[in-house]
This record gives C-alpha cells, structure tokens and sequence, in this order.
DNA sequence: GGAGATTTCGAATCCGATTTTAAACGACAT
DNA sequence: ATGTCGTTTAAAATCGGATTCGAAATCTCC
C-alpha cells in the first residue's frame, strides 16, 4: 500500500504538469539544435538554413512550445507589457478607455498591467515604480496629477504616453482633448437654444481641464455678448453628489436660470437628480448639458445631451502611439475634436 | 566623429538608467555578504545572525534596493501576481468588484493582472492561457462561461477562485451569491406594497443566475398565492436596451401591470426610460425593482429600489479567499446576502 | 580540551530564455 | 592542396535572484 503510494507519486513529479511546461531547451534537443538557434527562429534575429528553421517550426508545433515570458523578460529586457496608470479602476470615464488600450495592445501581443492611482500623485508614483519594478516596456498614464517634471523624469527610462496635457519630452507623446472648445461647443449650444442664464456646474479646481470648461463657457458667452455672472457658477468635484449640491445652492439663491452646464455627466446627473426632487422638469423648466457623454447618458432621464470626448478611442490611440514609441516610430495621432450629442435634456426657450 | 560618439556611447551605457538599477549582488557585496544570505534575508528563509541581518538591512535601505519581480518570478517560480479574468474591464457590476480585488491583492504584495474574456468561454480559455504563461500564482475568475470541467482543471496547475458558481475542487474556491433569494426578496417586496400584477424582465438565458432571478421570482409569487403569470415574463440579455425592449412589448401586449421587477438594473434603467418615453411615471403609474445595486441606482431618476450585491465586497472576498489558498489555508470566506435597498422608484398600490 | 551537534554562510546550480563569442563548415581563389 | 572570406550554428555568458549543499564557525556537554 505504501509503496504503491509512492510510485504513484513518482509518476507525476509536477502536480501542476498540464501548463506550458515545454521549454526551448526541449525543443532544441528534440530536433537536434542547439537551444540558441530555436530562439533566434522565434525571433526572427539572424539567417537560419531553411532546413533547420523548417525543422524547428515543426517541433515547436508538435510539442506545443509557448516561450515563457517571464524568462523572456529576464534575458531580453523585454516583458511585452505595458504599465496602464489610470484613476480608478472602475471610472466610467476611463473604463472604456481601459477597454480600447487592452483591444489595441492585445492585437500587438502586449498586454497591460493595470495599476490605480486615485488621483493622487503620491499614490500614482508608487504605482509607476511598481510597473518600472515588473519591467514593463512602456507606459500609458490616464490624467492624473504627477507633475510634469516627474513624467518627463519617467520618460526617461521607458517610452510613456500620457493623457489629459500637453507636454513634449524625448521618449514622451502626449494626447489631450480639447476641453476649451468642447465647453464652448457645449454653451453655444445652449445659447442657440435662446438660453441666456446658463449656469455652470464646474469641476474640481485641481484638474486643469475644469479650467478649460470653465474657460470655455465664459468664452462662448462673450462671444454671444452674453455678460458672465458669477452667481451662476458652482462649485463641483465632478462626482454625482457636487451637481446635487449645486443644483440646491442654485435654487436657494434664488438666481434666474433657464439652463445647466455641468462640467461632467456625472455632475448632470446629480443635477438632474436635484432638479427632479424640487419638482422641476428637464428640458421643460431646465435644459441640462454635461460633458463627456457617459455611456450612460443614453439611458439617462431625460437622455442626457453631453459633449462627445470618446474615451474608448482615448484608450486606442495612447495605446498605438505607445505601440509606435516602442517600436522607434514618431506617434502623430490625435484626438478626434468634440461634438455635441444632442439628446433630449435640452430644448429651445419658448419666445417671451 | 565616429570615435567621439562611441566614447560618448560608453559613458551612458543604459539610457534607462535611473529605475531601480540595483541588485541583490550589489547590496550583497555592499556590505560583505554573499548573495545568497540577502536573498534568504529578504524572504525570510532560514536563520541570519541579527548583527548580519541589521547590515543588510540597512544596505538595501541605503541602495534603496528592490527585488525584480521578473527574475524573483523566474528563480522562484512565485511572480506575486494574480490573473483575473473579468467580463468587461468597464462593467459597471465588476468594475467595483475589480477594484475590490485590486485593494486586497495590493495589501497583500500581489498584483492584479486584469483581462477580459467578454463572455466567450474560448476567449475566457485564452485568457486563462495568457495568465498562466506569464506565471501567475493564481487565478481569479468572475463568473464567465467556462464550463466547470475546464476551471477543474486550471484548477490543477494553479490556484483558482471563481464566482457566480458553486464548485467543489482541489485547489479551486466558489463564492456566490444567492440569486433565487435576491429575486424573491425583490419580488416580495413589490408584494408587500400591494403588487399582483408584476412584470418580470428576464436575464441572458446563457447565464446560471438568469435561472435561478426568475425561480426566485416564482417562488415569491407562489407563496403569495399569487399566479404565475408567462406573458408578464418578458426576455432581456442583462443590457440597457434590452429593458426598454421588453417594457414596449409588455405595453404593446396590453397585458395589465402595476410593477416591474428587472433581473438587472441596467435593464430597469432602460425600462425606466421606455416608461418615461410612453408618458408613465415611476413610481406613480409603475413601481419598478431592479437587481446588483449599481452605484448608478442610487442617482437615477427616480433613485432605483434595487437587490444589493455589493460586487466591491465580492472582488475582496474574492481576494482573500485567493491569497488563502495560496498560503496553503482552507479559505472559508462567505458572500453576504442579498438585502433589498428601497429608494424611490417603488410605492405602495393604493387601495382600491 | 575536544568530540559531536548546531547554527550561519558562501559557492555552485538552476530558472528559461537572449545575446555574444567563437568554432565549424563551405565555396572559391590561388 | 592550402588559404581566405562568409555563412551557419553551437557553446558560453548573462539577466537577477532562489535554493541546495556542504564547509566553517559557534556552541554543548562531558
């Protein structure tokens, strides 16, 4: 009994066998090569007989080789990963960005590492030196608020790309949206409408892009000889609760408004949330704009009319800009321009 | 020239220099040691005499030394990494339970490696694959449709987690919620209010929990003593639109209604909007139910009265129960129940 | 003081590739 | 036949640590 318990266990000596357990050194000596050639076929380095390469593909197929990418990182400095720097890892923003950089990476056989910083820049370098630490071979960072210099300071040992600024660096491209013109997209479309007391729900003061908006309705107002009011202007940190909060500090001072421009969908819907619980209808007594064009802002009540910024290409360019990077190319992509998604949250002011 | 630049070559030998350069044979014979005594140091293997350990502490501090996870994943065969296979990286249900998983793996020392296999049990499977040639230490799988023979058998080679199932194997841990009770809490709910008359949007039939949200939803009826109505049974597939589908056809149908039970929110949202488009008020003229509690019920108009699952507690139970199995415990993590959240979209049927 | 038992360390090996170095081979000219 | 220049290809070094094994140092007890 004993020792047939033991042969049994001789037999399978790795109790996790059925993974990749091939190495190149197996396939090497499986058709008499040394392990040196089989690797330079994989990569395609140097000039092999056809015979031999003939001969190595078919070993490499029949035993089922996949190199191991671990060792592979090991000896050739590369990991075929790229470190992702986002927010948070459950931002509906950035989510679809998330998605587009994983389709585009993953076409490229690189695959991403997803890290959170929680826009906090401490928190964000940290996450940075662990990618740096696994040896990732470049790096995509979403916003964020690392200052400039310790990007371009990370720019120096690995290719990054980096959203949200505008920032030249060797070893840097950045990609940002144009946050001024889609505000002023947004506010002229309410200005169209025969609004005149637009309010703005602003973002949070630490990003730049809320300066952007900001800037950007105060623009389009002066361009309609609109004067600007202060009044109508609240304060916001982008999340839900802030366009609630807004929406109640507007209504009780008692400031004349047709219209809401909120800095972000989220804060919309806060807004829309608020509105609705006074008992005010959107378009009827408000119309309501946000800004980025949420996925759910299809399906919001009233479909929310927003500011397209198209996360999800955000996502697919840094990651084929980074792809370029590594590959010793100059990215030249850009971001598609704003556009205004007109739903059903704003409506024209009836004539007086 | 040509000279001049080799020299200059030589003098930056790496010119990604500044990341964490250093290794354990430096600290090692920083402080007169061999490398092997660091490394047993640092994993805390075998016994070192205080005074040697004190030294190369204070080395690995002052050459600010950290481990490179690539070769440490080579030698030891340990990456302190986990793969995770989710659906979506921008699921608004996983996406908090991502981020859950992210904190708990991260305390830990371990990292995340986020994939999506976007239900599709060969791109699960391939997934899976990936994760293991990069040598994770373990696998987290959020539900999917990996059959539970080929998850058995990843199982084998690796420890695994796996959600939305419930599965007994070596080296494998289930965690699920229960679904049946949920929807018969939803259900009981609008019963309570009055309801005779609900209406029932179904999930993707291709998932286990669409099954047992509808058994769960009949069984409440049946203990009220309430008929089983099939044309107030409308099929859905978990998305947005499929919930306003479902509500046209059901106002299409004529079939009298006072409430709406929605396997999902997503799709309570969408049924949410087809109401409003038709006119109808929620909750006057319709209560409407939705399920998983996203954090996106709690701003929609009318806030949702939904089933709670709470996905972040999921990614970190998940979590633990992963970094159990992989010190060797027995993990006996549980989910929570299911508890109803009653906001504003529900109300009780007057009297009649 | 010394034999035997411990504790503490260092040198050698290995992990699974990549990359460099150098030897073997072949063709062609002398 | 010998020598030379170019290809192929094998052997060896490397990457940065983990692990094993055995030797040296320290300790115990008689």
């Amino acid at each position: 009994m004993k020792i047939n318990k033991k042969a049994n266990a001789e037999v399978k000596p790795d109790p996790r066998a059925p993974a990749t357990k091939v190495t190149l050194a197996m396939v090497a000596s499986a058709c008499g090569v040394s392990s040196s050639t089989v690797s330079r076929i994989l990569n395609g380095t140097a000039v092999v007989s056809p015979k031999k390469r003939e001969a190595v593909d078919r070993a490499i197929a029949a035993l089922g080789f996949t190199p191991n990418p671990v060792a592979r990182g090991l000896a050739g400095g590369r990991t075929l990963s790229v470190g992702v720097v986002t927010q948070a890892i459950d931002s509906p923003f950035y989510g679809p960005a998330l998605r587009g950089i994983e389709e585009e990476l993953g076409n490229a056989g690189y695959s991403p590492l997803f890290v959170s910083g929680h826009w906090n820049s401490e928190e964000e370098q940290r996450c940075i030196d662990v990618l740096l630490s696994r040896r990732v071979d470049g790096l995509i960072i979403l916003t964020g608020r690392l200052s400039d210099t310790a990007l371009r300071n990370t720019a120096k040992s690995v290719p990054v790309v980096v959203t949200g600024r505008r920032l030249e660096a060797p070893g840097l491209y950045s990609l940002d949206f144009n946050n001024f013109q889609g505000a002023q997209l947004a506010t002229h479309h309410l200005l169209s409408l025969g609004h005149r007391s637009i309010a703005f729900i602003s973002g949070d003061p630490a990003h730049p892009d809320a300066h952007e908006r900001l800037n950007g309705y105060r623009s389009a107002l002066k361009a309609a000889g609109v004067p600007f009011n202060p009044a109508l202007v609240l304060p916001g940190d982008y999340r839900e609760h802030s366009g609630i909060e807004a929406v109640e500090r507007l209504l009780d001072s008692r400031e004349r408004f047709t219209a809401i421009f909120a800095a972000n969908d989220q804060m919309a819907f806060g807004a829309a949330l608020a509105l609705y619980r006074r008992g005010l209808r959107v378009p009827d007594d408000v119309s309501l704009v946000g800004f980025d064009d949420l996925a759910a802002a299809v399906h919001s009540i009233p479909p929310l009319t927003s500011v397209h910024q198209g996360p999800s290409e955000l996502g697919q360019l840094a990651a084929t800009s980074l792809l370029n990077l590594l590959s010793g190319r100059v990215p030249t992509e850009r971001l598609p321009e704003p556009r205004m998604v007109i739903r059903s949250s704003t409506r024209a002011l009836p004539g007086p």
